[in-house]
DNA sequence: TAATACTACCGCCACA
DNA sequence: ATTGTGGCGGTAGTAT
């Protein structure tokens, strides 16, 4: 095996637009504005585009953000990331629209955060395709562009050349899952640990956002470990077991555990296996005995207990607070 | 709820 | 000399 090297950095060119919100604008920078290269060398080049890269008043008093390229630049860019577009239902700047269409028809990876799908959505470049937004704009959005197959539930959709995320923090997960399609789950886990994302949120739909789970994507023995064991999570899975699967001994297997994914190997397991099991809760009727089965949980007495201590509920609580409706 | 039997975790340290 | 490895053993945590 040879080492591959990539030839150029991967340019990332984020659209300003006025009134510039600093939550949104700052997660994108954190991920792909910063100098990660401990994650992955090269990181990414990231640019702050404007119209004429004149620089753009934020939604704060005394806020303006200084662009040093223009939507030429943005044009030019492997990967546009639209930060939220506040004045949803007013008009996208034709320039704008050019730039977003000129990337598009080169092949780049466009991306919006939050209410920035209506920036995408007038480019055109949704049509056709699963989108999201915050929840509070998904009706205008499905009304306004009624060839886009708007889905409310969801913290953000991948459409391989087009990836749109729901309200604020969903964006977060988003870049995360751009850093794990582009750099493996292990430079995600460890950059996701690093920025202290927490795992679910208290309150409100938050509340039951799932931690960002690895993809099939083997590109380390300890990545490749990880997706087998979210696909085995049914099995007795031990820490010997897992340190064997990845060619370590167990003591070197907990060090490197530790490092890419900030936990110790039970205290994950448990996490994924809640996770598994709160899927499970939400889209079957499956009973919970059979549901502690699945999830690889000894007794249903054992996985009720992890699910309090991690969901502050009880299985069936949350079963009959979260069943999805079939619509 | 309590007791018992594991397994996991992590500091320590010799060694490569 | 520096850095990573992995066995050991005490304690903490989990399972039944």
């Amino acid at each position: 095996m040879t080492v591959r090297r990539r030839l150029r950095e991967h340019t990332v060119a984020v659209l300003v637009t006025p009134p510039v919100e600093p939550f949104e604008l700052a997660l994108v920078c954190e991920v792909f504005g910063r100098d990660r290269r401990y994650l992955a060398d090269p990181w990414y080049r990231m640019l702050l585009c404007s119209a004429g890269s004149a620089p753009v008043a934020g939604a704060i008093d005394g806020l303006t953000i200084a662009c040093d390229h223009d939507l030429d630049d943005l044009a030019r860019a492997d990967t546009v990331i639209v930060t939220p577009y506040p004045d949803s239902s007013g008009p996208v700047a034709a320039d704008v629209i050019g730039a977003i269409r000129t990337a598009h028809r080169r092949g780049a990876r466009l991306v919006s955060i939050c209410t920035g799908a209506f920036v995408l959505a007038a480019a055109g470049v949704l049509d056709g395709l699963r989108a999201t937004t915050h929840w509070l704009h998904t009706d205008e959005l499905a009304a306004r562009y009624p060839a886009i197959n708007v889905d409310r539930d969801v913290l953000y959709v991948d459409e391989g050349r087009v990836l749109t995320s729901a309200g604020s923090a969903a964006g977060m997960d988003l870049c995360l899952h751009i850093v794990r399609l582009d750099h493996g789950a292990e430079a995600a886990n460890t950059l996701a640990r690093r920025l202290v994302v927490p795992p679910h949120r208290d309150g409100g739909q938050a509340q039951y956002v799932e931690a960002p789970v690895p993809e099939a994507d083997g590109v380390t023995p300890m990545a490749a470990t990880l997706d087998w064991a979210i696909a085995h999570l049914d099995r007795p899975l031990t820490v010997e077991d897992l340190a064997r699967r990845t060619f370590m001994s167990p003591r070197t297997f907990a060090r490197r555990f530790r490092e890419s994914t900030g936990t110790t190997p039970l205290q994950w397991l448990l996490r994924q296996r809640i996770v598994l099991a709160k899927r499970l809760l939400e889209t079957g009727d499956t009973s919970v005995d059979l549901i502690a089965v699945h999830c690889g949980f000894g007794s249903a007495t054992a996985m009720r207990t992890h699910f309090r201590r991690q969901v502050g509920i009880s299985p069936i609580a949350y079963r009959r607070t979260f069943r999805r409706e079939v619509s």
